[in-house]
DNA sequence: GTCTATACCGAGATAGAC
DNA sequence: GTCTATCTCGGTATAGAC
């Protein structure tokens, strides 16, 4: 079976979603062009339209992606009932995570904002998903007395708020290892959670 | 002296401010437009640029006037010579400046991007001095003995993206009184860096 | 200082040939 | 599936009358 002359549709998608999520991360959602992205993967804006409904659609999918990444990832890692354990292993995951995409965790928390409210909803319950894991872990590190918290939901907010910041001073070669990173944050949030 | 008729400079310039304030934290500095600044305060497109050389200049004023508003703010309170007192009251300080600025706060963490080079190391350097403030604190008390820390920089952004953390869930009015959120914040950052 | 009018450009998206 | 060409709209910014 001959193609059709021009014809990639199979590796064309991905490249379109590559250079959309670097565009975005760099620049912003709002601050990119079609034409842009068209330019970067080599086609004319024409041609985008074969693979996304509209812009829109484009971040959706990126964000969309992310979370699941995000919350199936996590899933997959091993419990354990040792609250203290399940902590820490929630701690070097997040940190081990965010550290390795930029981009797409940069996309996720600042371009929200310029979601229509139906997908600003479904992406948000899905980032909900998320935090009740580590809300849930706390809860039962607490009823163990293995924890020593006020308030489970701020402590889970307070808790994510520090580990995602490090998405925007970590570089790759820098001072610190990531496993030295994950040693430092992990530090810091036992202590917070023990008395 | 009569004034010339429409003309109100004294008010005018404030009320582009806040309303361009207003919306870049509603919508992003790149998705609002010039015309919509303008609707919002009753002018005509034109008028704006009496006030403003362009539109970069007016994202760039609203980012150095909060960064000033912080780092003027936090000089004028007084500082102890006790590690743990000066911790605490930057923390009590930063949940309620923030608080107090949710809009500010957004516009000065997300819209870093939308700087041009030189505007972007301006304020890149007013945020620095201020966490440098703080590492100051943690520098002292490991020194008196106070503090358990492994590395104060590191400590540093972990402190400061768990408190700034507090704008994207509080809203007042809401469960926790703002001392109650103050009080909770500082029961973990204490025990973070106590062993 | 504000208005009206407009220059100029680039945005998102579509149509139809190949 | 991609291209060229184009529609329509709204963007920033300016000119000149009042």
């Amino acid at each position: 079976m001959a193609r059709t002359q021009g014809s990639h549709a199979e590796i064309t998608g991905p490249r379109i979603q590559a250079a959309a999520q670097r565009l975005f991360a760099d620049h912003g959602y709002a601050a990119v062009s079609m034409r842009q992205i068209a330019g970067e993967v080599g086609l004319q804006v024409g041609a985008l339209y074969n693979y996304t409904p509209d812009k829109q659609a484009l971040l959706v999918s990126l964000l969309e992606g992310h979370m699941h990444d995000l919350l199936d990832t996590w899933a997959a890692l091993p419990q354990t009932v040792e609250p203290m354990q399940n902590l820490e292993s929630f701690v070097r995951f997040h940190i081990a995570f965010h550290m390795a995409r930029p981009q797409a965790v940069f996309i996720a928390y600042m371009e929200l904002r310029n979601l229509t409210p139906d997908n600003f909803t479904r992406i948000e319950s899905l980032r909900r998903r998320y935090e009740d894991a580590l809300t849930t872990i706390l809860d039962r590190g607490r009823a163990s007395g293995d924890f020593h918290i006020d308030d489970a939901k701020l402590t889970t907010f307070g808790i994510i708020a520090m580990l995602t910041g490090v998405t925007t001073w970590y570089r790759d070669g820098g001072r610190l290892t990531p496993t030295e990173v994950q040693d430092h944050y992990w530090n810091m949030v036992r202590r917070a959670v023990t008395a």
